[in-house]
DNA sequence: CGATACGTTGATCCATTTCAAGATTGGTGG
DNA sequence: CCACCAATCTTGAAATGGATCAACGTATCG
């Protein structure tokens, strides 16, 4: 599988689903991605109520679904290259947040009438896709989890920990860190706190000598101690030892 | 569609997705559910980590969703009657979270042997399933919504109108209020707050006229200033204007 | 080189946690 | 039916994390 081969969908591929699909899957899927396009930073690719006729695959940059609220801005989830980022929307059609880019992006879309036509058609790869929305509900799980169990520090922590392992997944980090380019006042928003706070909780982790974040890179010091204090399990990322959704259950009858 | 007619699932059918069925696709349902039992409050139908081959159905009572970290629970979702607990399970199979019930609950199972040639044999009917887990990750981003948004009372007004609305919708809430077993400790559980603080809220919400709560049940005293404080837009439980998922789409090839 | 977004810092105030203890309730067996 | 126990709810006081207001430093880009 190279990037030449998948222009569109390779990130998705090297993602969480990849080893469950056949090349023709692989080929099905990259056939589906249409109108790819660069967009800027801050474009809103969905508004909330929208009624979407298809979905996006985030080629490249990042995206944030966000929520806004007499003026305040919250982010219910963050997207990293490969992730189909409203996939959901295929039965849900209305979009109950917006969808926004954070720094450049290139995104593909996928129109809702040939998702359709996989049902029937490609069960098995419709139940890749389902897995995938699955996955993105465990993530918001975790998140949940976070926002309940941890104060700023540790959100702070947490994110910077899934973000690593998202990324470090499609081949996008490496052990010293990741390309970042979320504002402070973008990660307050993902982590239920202010831009002040948030900033002070930056020092901390600096100063701790636990991570950096500036000029759009974070910079891992100390993944012990960042996993310890976000309190992170990497087992919810990949619905472990499961993708039951192989082959096999489509034979048992 | 009555109770009589179709025992295991009626409530599931009196929810989300009924008027997108057939009467034979209800049937069918109705079919999947096996080992229908009663259990007790507190029993643990799924630890975390398991690895399931089937998917429960919470017929009668609730059921919480929670993830255990150095002796604190936490609660990051919660069912009521006619939900499908864990059909994520199918996909994901090793669960990221225990499934608890909250008072006595009647439970019946889906195996996911079944589920898989329901599938390819009825696509419509797999679609309705999967949306169902698409709704079940709306309500998450509404509960990280609510827990970056809104201090304890907003959460705690949250939490009220939320079950209020989803009980309502399969007949089990009235303009006065519903039954609701949670103990305080199991509510401060999933609003991310401690039990001694909740108790205030309560208070907070008794004296000024909003709610009242005791005994398993929560009274509505007013529904707007509740709505209001919990920020609350019911939208997102029905996936509204949506369910595209109708025939439409099957057709339109 | 000035404009504008972004990051940093200090001081004050309030929501929430924590520790500690007492009151109520529901269920059980005698 | 009462006595008792355990769980649940309730309240107080002290400590703290985080919000808020206000201001200033610093990158970045046309």
């Amino acid at each position: 599988m190279t990037r030449e081969q998948f222009p569109n969908s390779w990130r998705f591929l090297l993602g969480r689903v990849r080893h469950a699909m056949t090349q023709r899957e692989c080929e099905l899927l990259e056939e589906l991605v249409t109108n790819v396009e660069d967009v800027p930073s801050q474009h809103t690719v969905l508004k909330r109520g929208d009624i979407v006729e298809q979905s996006t695959l985030l080629i490249e940059g990042f995206i944030a679904r966000v929520i806004e609220r007499d003026g305040k801005r919250h982010i219910v989830a963050l997207h990293v290259p490969g992730d189909f980022v409203d996939l959901h929307g295929f039965a849900l059609k209305r979009l109950d947040h917006s969808v926004v880019t954070i720094g450049r992006a290139k995104l593909g879309y996928v129109e809702h009438r040939r998702i359709a036509r996989l049902l029937t058609e490609e069960p098995h790869l419709a139940r890749l896709l389902w897995f995938s929305t699955l996955l993105d509900a465990a993530v918001h799980r975790e998140w949940i989890l976070k926002l309940e169990e941890l104060n700023a520090d540790g959100r702070l922590a947490h994110l910077i920990a899934e973000m690593w392992h998202r990324l470090n997944f499609v081949g996008l980090a490496d052990p010293t860190g990741f390309p970042f380019p979320l504002t402070q006042v973008e990660m307050a928003d993902a982590c239920g706190t202010t831009a002040i706070h948030l900033n002070r909780v930056v020092r901390q982790l600096r100063e701790s000598g636990i991570a950096d974040i500036s000029r759009g890179r974070i910079t891992i010091l100390d993944m012990e101690r960042l996993t310890n204090l976000g309190a992170f399990e990497k087992s919810y990322l990949y619905g472990e030892g499961t993708l039951q959704i192989g082959r096999e259950l489509d034979k048992e009858n």
